[in-house]
DNA sequence: TCTTGTGAATAGGTTCACAGCA
DNA sequence: TGCTGTGAACCTATTCACAAGA
């Protein structure tokens, strides 16, 4: 298969949420241009990278097309090959990321929880594992957990973020308002509201 | 002031953010390359679009540098100028993004919180007022908000996203699952950590 | 000598425009 | 006729390489 640019997998995959939402047996570039905002020649080029080659001239077998963007970010994986993440700081951000069903149907699976509050672990209910911040390193290395989802307090991210880092993690989801300074090869991707806005006040 | 471009309006966000928890007074293009990953002759070019001049030579003024990234922004404006923001939906989510501090400092304003369940929004104690969703239009319309956060279940997310645009709202950061189908004109960001986890780990 | 700032070169992405298939 | 797939053109962003200032 053809290299996919970055900008062009992120469409893909949102392409396929909405393919997921939809109820249409086939669909057209022009469609989906309609839907999504992006040029039609746009999505063109993104589909045809995946080589899928369902739907000639015919606007897209729906089914087809979202197994072919599956099958290209290895979305298919059975539970077995499901890459492991975990949460860190179960405060009510991270709480609220336990509890959302974001994992379900997706590459990843959600295998811990972390929180330094001993109490807390043993009094919250929730479907994944929680731990003492105490295991955070056997935890990942005896899980395999490959991504952690940072959501602690402010003071403590960057602490955190060097521990994760040193026990093996290969990329962090930053909910912190901190900009970690973290070795080159970790990657790392900041949800920060702000950034956000002013993103889009300054468009 | 030049054009500049929407990736290095994000990375000049994150100096800035990266120049406020620094201690030095001067910080030179290798300095910052180090800390960010980063090319050297990316982060000139960047700063050399807000055509500030300071730093001839001698790495930059850290104060000076700030100062000319937040002007780029309109960072600076007086409380009146701030721009009114909301949160659509006060769960757990809703609650945590509320509570958070990422909007001290910065040219947004919460100034309000909606949710559905009445009996939530007296209770619930917060700096920031809240209200029923049933004063929806009233208040944005009022408090003249221009983007919201939206933060409801899933199965609400569109219906709610529709409103939000009808009362005028300009953009909206998307925290639900669903891929929001709205107006071209309408800029929508969506947080979804599995896009961000796939994004990873495709790198 | 170390630094910024910036033309010029290069790489990366998007859009155009059309050949070819149904 | 209406669609996909794709070279080619275009536009955008990054990197190189070096002149000029401190």
């Amino acid at each position: 298969m053809k290299k996919i640019s970055y900008p062009s997998k992120k469409r893909l995959l949102i392409l396929e949420k909405i393919l997921s939402q939809s109820a249409k047996k086939r669909i057209t570039s022009v469609e989906l241009s309609a839907l999504t905002g992006w040029g039609e020649a746009t999505i063109r080029r993104d589909i045809s990278n995946l080589e899928c080659h369902n739907g000639l001239s015919n606007g897209y077998e729906v089914g087809a097309l979202r197994e072919a963007i599956n099958q290209a970010f290895q979305i298919e994986g059975t539970e077995a090959e499901k890459h492991p993440c975990c949460i860190v700081g179960l405060g009510k951000l991270g709480e609220a990321l336990l509890e959302s069903s974001v994992f379900e149907g997706s590459p990843f699976e959600l295998v811990a929880g972390f929180d330094t509050n001993v109490n807390k672990i043993e009094i919250m209910k929730s479907a994944v594992p929680l731990f003492a911040t105490l295991d955070l390193e056997r935890k990942i290395r005896s899980l395999k957990i490959e991504y952690a989802i940072l959501a602690v307090p402010d003071e403590k991210a960057q602490f955190m973020a060097d521990r994760l880092v040193s026990y093996g993690i290969k990329g962090i989801v930053n909910y912190t308002n901190v900009i970690l300074k973290l070795p080159k090869e970790i990657c790392v991707e900041n949800v920060n509201t702000v950034f956000i806005l002013t993103g889009m006040m300054t468009r």
